[in-house]
DNA sequence: ACACCGATTATCT
DNA sequence: GATAATCGGTGTA
């Protein structure tokens, strides 16, 4: 089933990151159709957390549309070249956000493929949260935007086989003890 | 296998 | 003016 806004309304981010383990990620954009079944996600637990963008409230441009309603994309330019991608999650006024970083392609191989250049391996396409964004052909025209199908959503069926691993996050080691929190996932299917 | 480091620019102070 | 939720190439082993 299609992922909404009343599944990411729930108020526990760290809970979401974790379940979006094994879903579907799907982009239709510019006439290309692609799908990949998520791996590696993070949690940021809006502003009780140093890590997070929001952290102390800090509402800014960039952090306002974490401020949203849960279920829309919230996708920031990185290290002057990069896209992330992260969902917004819970209700509006709570800037909570999972990021997506890594998954296995599926569907429209071809196209990430072109889209990440001819040399680059299959298990390397999208294992990265910016090697994602640039294989989905996600960029900063999406930012904001509600994840529903036909443009940019998530499907889920049933309880993946597999362990699913937690450990610190990754390139936030300015956030103080909130450095060492186990709110990456991911999975070894 | 692993460590190091340069690229490149929007965003914030 | 400094920073950054990264990536990919280079070098050593």
């Amino acid at each position: 089933m299609v992922l909404d806004q009343n599944y990411f309304q729930q108020d526990d981010v760290v809970f979401l990151a974790k379940d979006l383990i094994g879903s579907r990620f799907h982009t239709q954009i510019d006439g290309a159709y692609c799908v990949g079944v998520v791996t590696e996600t993070e949690a940021y637990e809006g502003v009780t957390d140093k890590a997070s963008h929001a952290y102390g409230g800090k509402f800014t441009s960039r952090t306002a549309v974490m401020y949203e309603p849960g279920g829309i994309a919230y996708i920031y330019f990185c290290y002057g070249m990069h896209f992330l991608f992260n969902v917004v999650t819970a209700k509006r006024g709570t800037p909570h956000a999972v990021l997506i970083r890594g998954m296995i392609p599926l569907k429209g191989i071809q196209i990430m493929q072109n889209r990440r250049g001819p040399h680059i391996p299959f298990r390397e396409i999208a294992n990265g949260p910016a090697k994602l964004t640039k294989a989905m052909g996600i960029d900063g025209r999406y930012n904001g935007t509600l994840l529903e199908e036909g443009h940019i959503w998530f499907d889920k069926s049933d309880k993946i086989a597999g362990h699913i691993e937690a450990t610190k996050r990754i390139g936030i080691d300015y956030a103080g003890e909130d450095t060492f929190l186990p709110y990456r996932f991911v999975w070894n299917p």
